[in-house]
DNA sequence: CGTCGCATTGATATCGCTCAAATCCGGTGG
DNA sequence: CCACCGGATTTGAGCGATATCAATGCGACG
């Protein structure tokens, strides 16, 4: 998902700079002037910002053909820092470059605003998901509203312990909710993925 | 904050069609078709969805001088229920003019992108709030995030309860919270705003 | 003056967090 | 080939924080 068109990604390939991180490098910081938007050619980034003694609190993951950092294009610093999970492939975009591309544009800067809008629409899910109480209510939500097809079938991006995060739960907490939900026949879990077991009297979304 | 510059609110204008809403009526709901961006011109409205079991999950409050509904823009149908917490006035843009005009006027197109960034940016803060685990912690989080000014004054905007639903809380749970903090004398509460005091050892972000 | 909703506080139960430990797995080096 | 290692996975036990249920005061509004 969030896979760019071809033609405009070759249209930004020009402006960008591509660089290889090693995992726990620090692609920009919080603060640093934001200078560039960043697409994420492979591996894994997360971005994230840190409470008061220091604990890493994730407010995205990016994942492989994505953008991130899209929202520093009208601020003038990070307001968050992103750090390579995985060893990763970063094609850089000059934020002033970018920006007299949107003007030129128009339809390119439809694309880019549909590209927000739904980075917009997935974090609202997010909150939406964060704000049920239970843990198996999290699962349920995901499945609901990120598994694919009918079956509401979610594909593992990673291990189960970035899903923790994700959920907002401890590693333990998870992986006792889905033992106890495929116990009761909630769910399956098949091969990196999970399987919403469709419930009678539960109509689908 | 939000608040759209007049020239181009004049813009819109007479693409829209204002409407006053009651309490509890709908402006739009879950699956319909997508047809209009809306601006909170006086009022509240709420985006939800529901559970299940119909329990209501807000995702977003929309406040006077907002857009709500952005994201749908670029969506075929509205993928939440906006529903009238307070009397409202609702100016209903169509989306097909809105895309139009984004087209059109590249200047207009920065702009609203722009808009949607800041959303984007105030719906991760929220969910990095939402990871926090602790009552305090994240009510020092709202302080420190929304907080205006070095002393980090939060004003309400409506009842407790609203806060409280904000950030993923029982309003017991936030009485308490709040009494206990004030007691303890973190923060301060004053005529409807809350002030974070300044810790020793706790720089500001 | 009664009613409704917000604000507040108390008592109890539950769920997830914390600490702890065992197993499994892939990779690495001898 | 095998021993070892680190990280993911899994399960256990106990505690604490928040949800839940309940009750009261208070102010607005008809």
């Amino acid at each position: 998902m969030t896979s760019p068109r071809p033609e405009w990604l070759a249209a930004l390939a020009h402006l960008a700079v591509e660089r290889t991180y090693d995992a726990g490098e620090a692609v920009f910081r919080l603060g640093a002037a934001a200078r560039h938007v960043h697409f994420l050619a492979e591996g894994r980034v997360t971005l994230s910002r840190f409470g008061p003694r220091g604990e890493e609190v994730a407010i995205h993951a990016a994942r492989a053909g994505e953008f991130f950092a899209e929202a520093s294009l009208h601020s003038e610093r990070y307001h968050c820092t992103a750090v390579v999970a995985r060893p990763a492939l970063v094609a850089s975009i000059p934020s002033d470059e970018l920006r007299a591309l949107l003007r030129r544009d128009a339809e390119f800067a439809m694309q880019w605003l549909a590209i927000v809008s739904r980075q917009l629409r997935q974090a609202r899910t997010r909150v939406e998901r964060l704000c049920l109480k239970g843990a198996r209510e999290r699962v349920r939500h995901l499945l609901l509203t990120e598994g694919s097809g009918a079956a509401h079938r979610y594909t593992l991006h990673g291990s189960v312990k970035d899903l923790a995060v994700d959920l907002g739960l401890t590693h333990e907490a998870l992986y006792r909710t889905l033992a106890a939900m495929e116990r009761e026949n909630l769910i399956l879990r098949e091969e990196g993925s999970l399987v919403l077991v469709r419930q009678p009297g539960f109509p689908g979304v």
